[in-house]
DNA sequence: CATCTATAGATAGCATCACTGTCCACTTAT
DNA sequence: ATAAGTGGACAGTGATGCTATCTATAGATG
């Protein structure tokens, strides 16, 4: 097909497609000439995907490159794809390690290893949830801490029934589709229902209408 | 204080300091002459929560100004403080009903009428959810939706025990403060344990190190 | 075959956002 | 007396995510 097809059948503009391929999220075209190409159902899959990724993931360009890159690329093992995609979701910035993030740091590995869990120190996560914690704390907000408890149950046991479902998908190739997607999409999901559950129980306690 | 003093306390440069003052997110300080204002220990913590929302929080300007005004604003319930916090906190688009989108739809209304939760239809968090569902099923990963259960239920239990939390708090002020900062951190908060929890529980699953 | 539309690729332009820097006429501190 | 700090206005900046325009060509249609 040609690209006014691929524009079609995706819902993207031709501009934007030209521009995500350029910034390599869908790669180009079979040339048949020199200002001709070909595209396939690859490249619709793959720009829905890249699609999905920056309009309802939230992610930026450069993070879809990067996840789209390591799903198609190279054979890394699931974990390791795990991983990067990890990397590539978290927004890296540079903190400052005072004695209050010190603090939030113990705390985390606290929580990380009273539930046995067996994380790099290197995973972004870790830094993010730190960095929340100690501006909790500088608020003055401690009495959140409490329920870190029930929080972290809560995204073990999610993260359980993920990876049961993940394993259920027979090839490589749909499991890390699947962990780049849902790695991606769930934290949408999951914010989006706690947001929902937030309001129920409010009305439930303060409401009278 | 003079803003020096502000800045230094809270971290935040002097040049921030006068944006947010312009962008509304801190008050000016009280004039005492035609280019000399004094703040006081308000305008430290307004700002370091201001800080706070943005920075770790992930919002933008105008949704920190108005989750920040709202706080300190007018005296609204509680439940309509967090109707508003929500509000500004989820980005609005305009989205395209289609057939995937309104079976999206019905099948939110299904968990939320499942659980017996009073949601208003306008809940912006509604919408967003809609989306990444009808998102993942165009993509074709219905797989996903099985999870969307233990999810809800998940959120439901978190719900309960942020709003006792919130109720154990005495003033009006400080449950109010509570909410808007915890809307806004405990997602931050909550998807980071859920990263951890996933390469916790794939090393566990996949790893053998 | 003429003509009209579509195309690839390159480049430039645009709007938004969150600052950051500069300037001025002044205080205030030493 | 002099240096440093201040409030407010306004301009400038760098990153991001597109859009628009241009050129030389290719395919589609009468």
């Amino acid at each position: 097909m040609r690209i006014a097809e691929l524009s079609r059948r995706t819902g993207v503009p031709i501009p934007t497609i030209k521009y995500y391929t350029r910034e390599g999220l869908v790669p180009p075209g079979e040339r048949t000439g020199p200002n001709q190409a070909r595209y396939d159902e690859t490249h619709v899959r793959r720009l829905k995907l890249a699609r999905a990724l920056v309009e309802v993931g939230g992610l930026s360009i450069a993070s879809a490159r990067e996840v789209l890159t390591l799903m198609s690329g190279p054979g890394l093992s699931t974990l390791e794809t795990l991983g990067k995609a990890q990397y590539a979701l978290t927004p890296r910035k540079e903190r400052t390690e005072d004695e209050t993030w010190r603090r939030a740091a113990a705390e985390v590995d606290a929580i990380v290893s009273e539930r046995g869990w067996q994380v790099r120190e290197s995973n972004p996560a870790r830094g993010t949830l730190i960095d929340a914690l100690a501006t909790l704390r500088r608020l003055g907000h401690d009495d959140f801490f409490e329920i870190l408890g029930p929080y972290a149950e809560a995204a073990e046991r999610l993260a359980a029934d993920e990876v049961k479902l993940l394993m259920r998908r027979g090839d490589l190739e749909g499991v890390l589709e699947g962990l780049v997607v849902w790695t991606a999409l769930g934290e949408t999901v999951l914010a989006s229902l706690r947001l929902l559950a937030e309001e129920a129980e409010a009305t439930r306690v303060f409401g009278a209408f």
